[in-house]
DNA sequence: TCATCTTATGAAATCCATTACATAAAATTA
DNA sequence: TAATTTTATGTAATGGATTTCATAAGATGA
């Protein structure tokens, strides 16, 4: 592959002509302008990324932590990434972390090394303190899992608020036994829904019995049917469940089909995240969806502007309670 | 952040030792070699790996080509794919081509400009053409959809036999108006399993019937459900359907369970893929495994090995027919 | 017409790490 | 001990594009 000087011989002029040509970065003669074009056709010439970034010590590379693939909840999140760095030539590395360390350690590294300009870290358990040390010299944008009154900007719903409005729709329902499927509290989504799930409780007069609330290791199906399982074991079934994710709600969901009860007869269940699996299963399963794909642009386009240098708010977006066949009387 | 020339003059030595120090490519004395781990621990220095790729004219930036993240069929794979990257410190670019040609552009040509060392492209929609342009210059593995006879090595499965496996299978049951819900037949995929599907049928002398064919426009659940519209809408609906993935035959699933029939006594529903989801499902689908995870591996080595100036061999991986409750007794 | 401002272009520095080549010192072999 | 090899290190070129600085030619205005 030919590379500039190469250009710049064939048309007979200096590197720095056809580099203004290629950027525009200064006038160019038409004539100059012809020739350069003509000598960049023939050669076929592609300019190099590599030469570029490193004079220009940037490399459009962002980095979209998440902490597995498996979770189809990330899909639409990363699609509105995806299209809004696209359309502003930026590319994304899609790293999945795995919670564990080392990966993490090897992303961060990229941005240190600038192999990346900057990350949106939608992992939930990430290394708060080593990314507040990235961030004092390196752009980075939290997703959906966010750290109050930090300083690194984020984008994400009000937690707490929707897992009222979910609970209190079971409430509405008339059920007053309702259990609780929620992931380790040490995220703050965790502990936000928790508190919608009391909140709507006591003001509806339902005591808060932490025998109804199981807290998962993860949040794969299985972790979901584990739950259910556990709540057919103690002697008081809940009625209703609310699980803080699609997938936990999903295997509860096959866990209570498999005991060949019936959904929402038996027992009504509400998911969290909306991801499209959850509009086919049977029964269909309520949910509470966020608006991803807006989600995914906002953070994108808030993590470009903080690399311009520009500052940068944390923004709430709305969700919606999206009522389903698991839900309905 | 410091460059090696400042670590050089702390350590008092020079930029080319300081190199060797940190990748071992010529001896250095030992008290050199403390005087320069002092200086760079102390000056916090990382090398800049622009610098470096530009140097050694790589990326170590393999790109992954799907034509979208919303099948989860690709998840597995992926994750082969990036556990065997990541240990031979290779890191791994996600492209969604979305079947848009200028999306594909985008990608060829990081791979043109040295931003990316090498292409594993999962996708069926890739333009063939431009990606044996590519292959003349660069190193490109193919995953799943292949190309037979062509030049470019590949990963797969014996799709026809797979495909035959699976519709005897059916047979065995005592089916014999099997519907096929294929996608689009300018993939050899489709190709191949229609072929292992009219065997099957024409082995056990049934007749092979177009209209049991149904052609979808994309492998979404939504493909499927209109898929299964199509076959209750004929006069001679089928008793079993073999879906060529397991999106579309969960979207059957749900269109079956609408129509308040069952599945399957009513009608027997088989997929292909096995992504995590069909086990979730009510009934549970049966399903053809890929082995997802070593194809990823298989496939990375292989891209590695070509991008190192090896020649490496296609390979036929193995699968397995999964027999869950869609096609039980 | 002279002074001043634009336009157009090239030379050379720069970004950062690697490596071929050169050289001096130390170690080994004959 | 002389000759040869190995070790240890530095100098300078290299990869490819961008940009500052310098300069010459053309345009504008007084």
């Amino acid at each position: 592959m030919a590379n500039i000087q190469e250009v710049a011989r064939k048309a007979g002029v200096s590197s720095a002509t056809v580099s203004r040509v290629l950027n525009n970065t200064a006038p160019v003669s038409l004539t100059t302008r012809l020739k350069v074009e003509k000598a960049i056709k023939e050669l076929n010439y592609e300019p190099s990324m590599l030469g570029r970034n490193l004079r220009n010590s940037e490399s459009r590379l962002l980095l979209v932590l998440i902490p597995t693939f498996s979770n189809p909840y990330y899909i639409e999140i990363i699609n509105g990434i995806e299209d809004y760095s696209l359309s502003n030539n930026y590319n994304i590395l899609l790293c999945e972390t795995d919670s564990n360390p080392e990966r993490e350690n090897i992303f961060f590294n990229m941005v240190k090394n600038k192999l990346a300009d900057g990350i949106i870290s939608m992992d939930p358990t990430v290394n708060m303190k080593k990314l507040y040390e990235l961030a004092e010299r390196h752009s980075i944008v939290l997703l959906s899992e966010y750290d109050e009154g930090g300083s690194i900007p984020y984008v994400t719903i009000d937690h707490e608020q929707a897992a009222y409005k979910a609970v209190n729709h079971l409430i509405k329902l008339g059920h007053n036994k309702i259990g609780f499927i929620n992931s380790d509290e040490k995220f703050l989504y965790a502990r936000k829904r928790r508190e919608g799930y009391e909140r709507a409780l006591k003001e509806s007069n339902i005591p808060v019995d932490n025998e109804w609330i199981y807290h998962t290791e993860g949040v794969d199906f299985q972790d979901g049917a584990q739950a259910m399982r556990y709540f057919f074991k103690i002697k008081n079934t809940p009625t209703a469940v609310f699980a803080v994710s699609d997938t936990l709600a999903i295997g509860a969901l096959k866990e209570i089909n498999n005991k060949q009860l019936k959904v929402p007869e038996d027992i009504a269940v509400i998911g969290f995240d909306n991801i499209s699996f959850s509009n086919m299963t049977n029964p269909t399963l309520s949910t509470v969806a966020q608006p991803m794909y807006e989600m995914g642009k906002k953070a994108a386009s808030m993590l470009i502007n903080r690399i311009k240098g520009n500052d940068v708010e944390s923004v709430l977006m709305d969700y919606e309670l999206i009522i389903r066949e698991s839900t309905m009387r």
